[in-house]
RNA sequence: GGGCGGUUAGUUCAGAGGGAGAACGCCUCCCUUACAAGGAGGAGGUCGCAGGUUCAAGUCCUGCACCGCCCA
């Protein structure tokens, strides 16, 4: 056999991954006669390349994807670009830049051109990874955000919500990127606490008789308190701010108007200082009389809880900054600095004047671009709004009523409360790259200068530009230069992909869909959005189920970034240890819903455990010679050996915990008992056991009173007759099943190396599994069907056997290593067994013991006599020893025996507690109580038989800890 | 300020009322004819702190501390 002892993954991941794109096994057709299951991806930006928690999110969509097509579905997972409109266009820009231009020296039309042909050159790479990571797309439905398609249902949106009142045009304050120049949403927006300071500055009473608008002088404090009692104006009121430049802009003070401290003060007119400018004071219960003095400065047109006050106290709103930040001519003779320089020079002018009392650290809430970081301006704009209050209420419907699951349920909680309380939604974006608003202005309208007041005609929106002015008739109409935010095309995902607004038949068959894999920082700007629009246009839930994973971390429980320098690239890790082992990692990592932290062993044990699965198939191959074909591998197969009925027990378990854990989204525990099961149970006991039997022919086999092993029975579904298997044929079989199955089961989430094999293993056993001959499903794993429990297999009492047989095989073990017999050497056990049953099962599987513990002998029976000296071991009732004569260093065994009596002694000590307690006695269960004494009983027979095993080896020890205590402390072989 | 999650072995995490678990790492021995990316054995834990409920508490309740995230 040529296989090399190694899996190597770069030389089978291209193969197959080509073989299935060949084969059309990733594509969906509508088929009626199945249930569909369908996906769609949460669209990568054309700008990504794929990192941690791509590779996260779209390797448990394909494991969820290939479960559900080995379960028969007529899975379709749809995947897609986001044509990201902000971060792309920055992409494009910073190219541009490169070159020395912007893309104003282009203009619009050039520069879109430019960034399509971006996409085409790179907008496609992360696809290309996709596929790397073996995902099983139906690539022929690969869609983009910006495709022609996508472009229609933006605008069918776009105008059938219009013309239900849903969107509107307004001036309103809304976040403003400097940088990116443009508007923004509330939810683009990244607050964060930054270091800064909280100014309080002083602002005079005009009708104080010591305010002197010219040269104040003002008292260095006012105690504030003393306005109550005293009813003389003071001079002055402190107002707080971490914001002074924006004070420029100011048009009232406000107080709370429970605050007792000023409420006679309320209506005073006050100057703002440095400006010059009459301004009330007001009150308003949005003030917190608990903030810096009480009293806020109020900036209706750079604050969005200013401007809420403002237009309810009908404010005069003051623009002192402009687009790019810098200081409007509204600002006086700071007009033309930068908001930063500004607040500067503000601050120096006003410490001179004496209007500043006082500046204390403080953190300040920053509110910064999703993009680029710049901290936003919160500005007074025209802008397209779409009113969300109506479209979330049956979104919030159809999450309380279950019709949409999160996993895990806390996301609920979170979503809701989100949804009670939504603002409405700034849709239009001053960027160039993205869905054009389809709005049309006659052109005697003024775009450019939305403050005319002026009777113009109203917006036109249509699918298509008309050719005149509804109203006037003119024919010279533009186009709304604005685009949409990137995520109202996103919002539209679930059905645009599937054709809407045609009403197509992938439509009517997919949708809605059957799962979002998604992380948790999308839920507001993504998964929320498609649920509104779903149920709006769609008339139904795009997704019953929404599965919110954890975030990827390194090794610190630090958020991965490029700033922080500790990402791990998935494609090193595809480089370095292959896709499965980095999909075993991700699956077996991320406990459900949590944050699951990466580091390179893990991904080392993955690929050990690929290694381990690529060895073990390797030894089932190369066993299998001569092996007969199976014919169909339900068939009852008669007198296995307890070793087999075991592995068929475990295995079937195996397969119900998976599929169970699977089901559930419990991906992690569904790797984990695969994990376990493969490695601990077949490889590391099955596989040994059966050696013999594969090795030696029936001569060597020596299981007493089981005739029937040597001519197991299988029954031909064909010939209904019993089939002649020899012993040898029986274990192949199965572990040739059990193989089978544990590929199967594995395949979801190591789609390579599972193919690998299986094909090796079909060639090799012209097998049929459960699946007929002629069946298109033998041609691939991928498209085999999951296997399912034989509930008949399941055997509780073969494992209790098992249990034991391991038990006594692994004290035996236990013993030989610690006290340091040779590994080479064969040694003679003695095994003391009183009960009938217990003895008849070590009496039939004692080759396995002697096989696995290097035993030359082995002698059983309720009258076995200990050999002196001996080392012991005790297993509930049965009593292990090793005969020593000559053989080892007898104080090694005393101190093994001590630690092991002094562990017991504690459990039972504990026990003993337990049963002495009258209210344990009383209240406790019976079954409880029982099986406290069963155990009290069991340690204490334990212990006994440990201590007389000690005494039995003289002379007794002086010191326990002195290991130069007695005889031959050195034994070495 | 409000909310959510976390705190269990050296590390990463399971465990959601009745004898503290896994993986990795560590220590000892072994290149035994699938695998040294392996095998056998072993050491290692007052389950964040303080109260409470209970016969019984990693597990339920309350409070606190620290870490992380979200929202204002």
């Amino acid at each position: 056999m040529t296989i090399p002892t190694k899996y190597q993954p770069k030389k089978v991941e291209k193969k197959w991954y080509k073989y299935w794109m060949d084969k059309g096994y990733f594509h969906a057709e509508v088929d009626k006669k199945r249930k569909p299951f369908t996906i769609v991806i949460p669209p990568p930006n054309i700008t990504g390349s794929l990192h941690m928690g791509h590779a996260l999110n779209n390797t448990l969509q394909d494991i969820l994807v290939r479960y559900k097509r080995m379960k028969g579905y007529n899975a379709c997972w749809i995947p897609g670009t986001d044509h990201a409109g902000i971060a792309t266009q920055n992409v494009v820009e910073k190219e541009l830049l490169k070159e020395g231009k912007s893309r104003f020296d282009l203009g619009r039309e050039r520069f879109v051109k430019k960034v399509w042909e971006w996409k085409e050159k790179y907008g496609n790479r992360i696809i290309e990874q996709l596929k790397r990571l073996g995902c099983s797309c139906d690539w022929e439905r690969l869609r983009f955000t910006l495709d022609r398609g996508c472009s229609e249902a933006v605008t069918e949106t776009f105008v059938r919500l219009y013309k239900e009142g849903l969107i509107y045009r307004d001036e309103y304050i809304i976040n403003w990127c400097p940088r990116c120049q443009t508007a923004l949403s509330d939810i683009e927006v990244e607050h964060k606490e930054e270091k800064g300071y909280l100014y309080y500055i002083k602002y005079p009473f005009k009708d104080s008789p010591k305010s002197k608008v010219q040269s104040p002088k003002l008292k260095v404090k006012t105690d504030y308190r003393s306005l109550i009692t005293d009813h003389r104006l003071p001079d002055y009121i402190t107002v707080a701010t971490t914001r002074p430049e924006t004070m420029l802009g100011d048009t009232a003070v406000a107080i709370n108007p429970r605050d007792k401290r000023f409420k006679r003060l309320i209506g005073q007119i006050l100057i703002l200082p440095v400006m010059n400018r009459e301004i009330p004071l007001i009150a308003d219960d949005y003030v917190d009389p608990e903030f810096g003095t009480g009293a806020v400065k109020i900036t209706p047109a750079h604050d969005p809880n200013d401007f809420e006050i403002g237009r309810k106290h009908k404010l005069p709103e003051v623009r002192v900054i402009d687009t790019s930040g810098r200081m409007t001519k509204a600002a006086g003779k700071y007009q033309g600095l930068d908001r930063y320089e500004c607040r500067k020079r503000l601050l120096e002018d006003l410490e001179k004047k004496g209007y500043l009392e006082k500046k204390e650290d403080y953190s300040v809430p920053v509110g910064r671009c999703y993009r680029c970081s710049t901290p936003i301006e919160p500005l007074i704009s025209l802008q397209w709004f779409l009113k969300v209050r109506d479209l979330a209420k049956p979104a919030i419907e159809v999450v309380k009523r279950g019709r949409i699951r999160y996993i895990p349920k806390r996301w609920e909680k979170i979503y809701l409360d989100w949804m009670e309380g939504l603002k409405d939604w700034c849709l239009s974006r001053q960027i160039w790259w993205g869905h054009r608003l389809p709005v049309y202005y006659c052109k005697k309208s003024k775009v450019q200068s939305p403050k005319s007041k002026v009777k113009e005609c109203p917006p036109i929106v249509a699918r298509k530009k008309p050719k005149k002015c509804p109203k006037c008739g003119n024919r010279n109409l533009v186009q709304d230069p604005d685009v949409l935010d990137t995520w109202f095309s996103s919002a539209l995902w679930p059905f645009s992909t599937l054709g809407w607004p045609k009403k197509t038949k992938d439509l009517e068959y997919f949708y809605p869909t059957s799962l979002l894999i998604t992380g948790h920082e999308i839920i507001h700007l993504w998964v929320a959005r498609m649920i509104k629009m779903g149920l709006r246009l769609m008339g139904d839930i795009p997704f019953s189920e929404v599965y919110i994973h954890g975030i990827v971390r390194d090794k610190k429980g630090k958020k991965m970034s490029k700033s922080l320098g500790n990402v791990i690239d998935p494609l090193d890790i595809i480089a370095e240890y292959g896709t499965d082992a980095l999909r075993f990692t991700l699956a077996s990592s991320c406990a459900q819903g949590q944050d699951l932290q990466l580091f390179d062993e893990k991904f080392t044990s993955s690929r050990n455990f690929a290694n381990k699965i690529w060895n073990a198939s390797r030894f089932v191959l190369m066993n299998l010679t001569g092996f007969p074909p199976i014919t169909d591998h339900r068939s009852p197969i008669t007198d296995l050996t307890l070793a087999d009925r075991w592995i068929l027990s475990r295995y079937n378990r195996t397969v119900k915990e998976v599929t169970d854990s699977i089901e559930n989204y419990r991906i992690s525990e569904a790797a984990q008992s695969l994990y376990q099961f493969i490695w601990h149970e077949f490889c590391d006991w099955y596989l040994e056991m059966i050696k013999p039997r594969l090795y030696q022919q029936e001569e060597a086999i020596e299981l007493s009173s089981n005739r029937a092993i040597k001519t197991g029975k299988l029954a031909n579904r064909q010939t209904g007759k019993p089939a002649n298997l020899s012993s040898k044929e029986v274990v192949q079989y199965v572990m040739w099943h059990v193989l089978e199955g544990i590929l199967r089961l594995l395949h979801p989430f190591m789609p390579f190396v599972t193919e690998e094999i299986w094909q090796a293993l079909k060639r090799h056993t012209q097998m049929t599994a459960d699946i007929n001959a002629d069946d298109r499903r033998l041609e691939s794993i991928m498209i085999s069907s999951w296997p399912e429990v034989d509930k008949k297999r399941i055997d509780t009492k073969v494992e209790k056997e098992m249990a034991l047989v391991i038990e006594v095989t692994t004290s035996i073990r236990n013993i030989r290593s610690e006290i340091g017999i040779a590994p080479q050497k064969k040694i003679e056990a003695f095994l003391k067994i009183r009960k009938k049953d217990q003895l008849k099962t070590l009496e039939k599987n004692a080759t396995y013991i002697r096989d696995l513990a290097r035993v030359s002998r082995i002698k059983m029976g309720p009258g076995v006599a200990k050999p002196v000296p001996s080392a012991s071991a005790v297993i509930g009732e049965i009593e292990v020893w090793i005969p020593l004569k000559g053989l080892i260093d007898l104080n090694k065994e005393r101190k093994r025996i001590m630690r092991q009596t002094s562990r017991i002694e504690e459990e039972l000590k504990r026990a003993r507690e337990k049963l002495k307690s009258t209210e344990f006695l009383s209240k406790a269960p019976e079954r409880i109580i029982a099986k406290e004494k069963e155990k009290e009983k069991e340690l204490k027979e334990r212990s006994e038989k440990l201590k007389k095993n000690l005494k039995s080896l003289q002379p007794p020890v002086q010191d326990p800890e002195d290991p130069s205590g007695s005889e031959g402390q050195k034994h070495r072989r």
